[in-house]
DNA sequence: AGAGTCTAGCTTTTT
DNA sequence: GCTAGACTCT
């Protein structure tokens, strides 16, 4: 595309940024301002007419799928290849730098990237190594800590323990735990950023290199960048002015995993020079969504500031439904979409966004009852699922065998005869000569020490694998796959546990072969060849499935509801949106209702979750809420109240209200709750001959055959055909 | 080794 | 009140 015409179809704000001059920069660009259409064409205007190469340009972006995005756009506009362009995320780009300098990272060669599960193995391994009690302190814990100094930046010299006992044996797990990461040549997420940025810092020459190379640095979602990256990008910034970095403050949502909003907010100050740029209209959501956002946000102090805006009317107002509980809820939720699709619109158009997964279940069982397709996001990622970590231990261990990590997720999977027990005397053995556990595996058996049956399946493993590797040397990568899948066992043993739940494992180990068919490493932009000669391509393909979980399965073709969290709805949008359980305690979550900064937080969140809707948005909430088994009665979200009241319309099905969201609404519109083709409502108190007075939570059915779901006070929840029970309305 | 039993914990999640 | 993971028993 042509310049001009690229300029042509950008608002004034936007041009101001694309066009900016090269310097540092803050753009904040609100929700649906055309961010990344900004990003990716302020990298064509530099490369069309500033005479600017790809190839000096760092781009920065969260996710793989963004980064993905974002080069394939730049090759459209550019209409060439940039395979050597450094777009990507922190970690892969980490990756690639370490990849490429591993010697002066002080790494082994071949170093391997661990995954949170990994991880917490080995920690796992290590506390029990400290006989460190995990009833006390607990892995996933520690696991936790030891993150979290390291995107501090933090090592355990740096640490000091002040007497302080969690501290201490936090920190000697910290210790241990990074010793066994060297000895094993393993890197985690948090490694990768931490070693670039000091190997940078201890290689003048090398940080010359960079800084020199890249002319401009591109920053998206800067808002959810932690204390390591915000590091990483003023080292390899330097004095320079060359930083461009683009965010919204009003959508950080992911502090609690470390991300740092003061450092958009502070990027001012560090970067005097910066010029900034406020994306405030918005494309995407109607005038009413957007006063709805705009109020709730206000709520929220030390904001940078923004106002969205837009010139595509006004539109319907935000409609809040108050369920009598979340069946109730889900059923409401369920009637709607069913008259949006009547309307001739597609069930993709429309999204179920929730606060915890947890919530997700009743929903779930909604869209079953009635038949429509859903798409549940989050839940397992593919090259998460317990099968597929375990085909990819097999594939490790022929490319590693002294990966300890792959060595005793598979050692006895499936089962041959390798009990806990020889497993603990290969590990003894292993930590007291400081080798890895296939080294020593391998002298138990040929120098004694374990009991004649362990030993022979011991060595019956170790063969497999020695085996399966002179076997698999010529063959391709599926067909590699393929085999291992197969020689290892773990087909047969999938086979064998049959069920629905096997054929979901075979199924999946299937997908893998195809992802091994498919894979092309010239996909995947991290590796240069002239960087990596002698990676394997299964060494790539490793690589690339620690460092890209895969999208959560599921027919992406298929016309279905979409639903999720609303962290994971970040970045996208819909016609339809729905924000269920507005209630208080599940959101703003109790866990975050009494911190003013993690309330905050909460309240960005909400403010994600109204942006995402285009024309039409309903807010749900049960007075009633059935969670962890016992019944909470909640108050209808602050958020809601948040709002003004002109912009929402009350939807009552039933009188039972409680508590009314607003004392003096303004619209209050009335539907039906009648249980479908009975004199009974929903909420209603009932009498019963036997069981006594009671409410009626729930129905099914039509007329003669509706069943009422009853909970009693007596004698608790029961389902009742309606022409037996006899109920009298009370 | 596998099934059956018990118990803690229970927000959000990418790399 | 459910579920995953640890633990126990056969």
């Amino acid at each position: 595309m042509d310049v001009t015409e690229i300029l042509e179809s950008l608002n004034p704000e936007q041009r101001a940024a694309v066009t900016a001059p090269q310097g540092s920069a803050l753009v904040l660009a609100g929700a649906g301002s055309g961010k990344t259409r900004v990003l990716t064409q302020r990298i064509a205007w530099l490369a069309q007419t500033q005479g600017l190469s790809p190839f000096g340009i760092l781009a920065v972006t969260f996710t793989n799928k963004a980064a993905a995005e974002m080069r394939s756009r730049i090759e459209e506009h550019l209409a060439m290849p940039l395979r050597g362009m450094w777009v990507g995320t922190f970690h892969s780009l980490a990756h690639r730098f370490l990849r490429a300098h591993w010697l002066d990272a002080g790494l082994d060669q071949s170093f391997q990237i661990i995954d949170a599960d990994d991880q917490l193995r080995l920690v796992k391994r290590i506390l029990s190594n400290l006989s460190i009690d995990d009833k006390k302190w607990p892995a996933k814990q520690a696991v936790w800590w030891i993150n979290a100094q390291k995107d501090e930046g933090l090592r355990p010299n740096h640490i000091q323990d002040e007497g302080d006992l969690y501290i201490r044996t936090h920190l000697s797990i910290y210790r241990a735990y990074e010793e066994a990461c060297d000895r094993g040549g393993m890197v985690d997420f948090a490694e990768l950023l931490l070693r670039m940025h000091e190997t940078l810092l201890a290689q003048p020459a090398l940080l010359n290199h960079y800084r020199e190379r890249f002319k401009v640095i591109l920053v998206d979602e800067f808002q959810d960048t932690n204390a390591i990256q915000y590091a990483w990008l003023r080292v390899l910034t330097g004095n320079a002015d060359k930083l461009m970095v683009v965010g919204d403050d009003d959508q950080s949502i992911y502090g609690w995993r470390g991300a740092k909003i003061e450092n958009i907010q502070r990027f001012q100050s560090d970067y005097p020079n910066a010029i900034s740029y406020r994306l405030e209209q918005n494309y995407r959501s109607t005038g009413t969504i957007l006063d709805a956002a705009n109020a709730l946000i206000e709520h929220n102090t030390d904001r940078l500031g923004k106002a969205l805006w837009t010139d595509l009317g006004r539109g319907d107002p935000v409609s809040l439904y108050a369920a009598y509980n979340e069946i109730d809820e889900a059923r409401y939720i369920v009637e709607r979409i069913k008259n949006f699709f009547a309307e001739g619109n597609a069930y993709r158009d429309c999204a179920i966004l929730y606060r915890s997964n947890a919530q997700s279940r009743v929903l779930e069982e909604a869209m079953l009852r009635s038949q429509l397709p859903y798409r549940i996001y989050g839940g397992q990622r593919f090259f998460e699922r317990a099968e597929i970590r375990s085909a990819l231990a097999y594939l490790k261990l022929l490319s590693q065998r002294h990966s300890d990590a792959a060595f005793e997720r598979v050692v006895n999977l499936p089962p041959r005869g390798i009990g806990d027990k020889s497993i603990q005397i290969i590990r003894d053995a292993a930590r007291s000569t400081n080798q890895s556990l296939w080294t020593a595996a391998l002298n138990l058996t040929t120098h004694g020490g374990l009991t004649p049956r362990a030993s022979s399946a011991v060595s019956g493993f170790l063969n497999l694998i020695d085996d399966l590797d002179v076997a698999t040397e010529n063959l391709d990568l599926a067909h590699l796959i393929e085999e291992t899948v197969d020689a290892s066992g773990l087909k047969a043993f999938y086979e064998k546990e049959g069920g629905e739940k096997g054929q979901a494992r075979l199924e999946n180990l299937e997908e893998l072969v195809t992802a091994g068919q498919t894979f092309d490493p010239d996909d995947v932009p991290l590796f240069d060849e002239a960087v990596q000669p002698d990676m394997t391509l299964l060494d790539e393909f490793l690589s690339q499935a620690a460092l890209e979980a895969g999208a959560g399965q599921g027919d992406q073709n298929q016309d279905s509801i979409q639903m999720m969290t609303m962290h994971s709805a970040k970045g996208l949008e819909f016609p339809l949106v729905f924000l269920a359980g507005l209630e208080e305690g599940l959101f703003p979550h109790q866990m975050s209702m009494d911190e003013p900064g993690r309330l905050a937080e909460e309240r960005r969140l909400c403010y994600v979750g109204v942006t995402r809707a285009m024309t039409k948005l309903y807010f749900t909430y049960a007075e009633t809420r059935r969670l962890n088994g016992t019944d909470r009665y909640n108050r209808v979200s602050r958020f809601v109240q948040e709002i003004p009241a002109t912009l929402i319309e009350e939807v009552r099905s039933h009188e039972a209200l409680v508590r009314p969201a607003y004392q003096t609404s303004h619209q209050v519109k009335r539907v039906a709750s009648e249980v479908s083709g009975t004199e009974f409502q929903l909420g209603q108190k009932v009498g019963h001959a036997k069981f006594g007075e009671g409410v009626i939570l729930n129905y099914e059915g039509h007329g003669q055959q509706a069943r009422v779901q009853v909970k009693f006070e007596a004698v608790g929840t029961k389902w009742l055909m309606l022409s037996f029970a006899k109920l009298q309305s009370i």
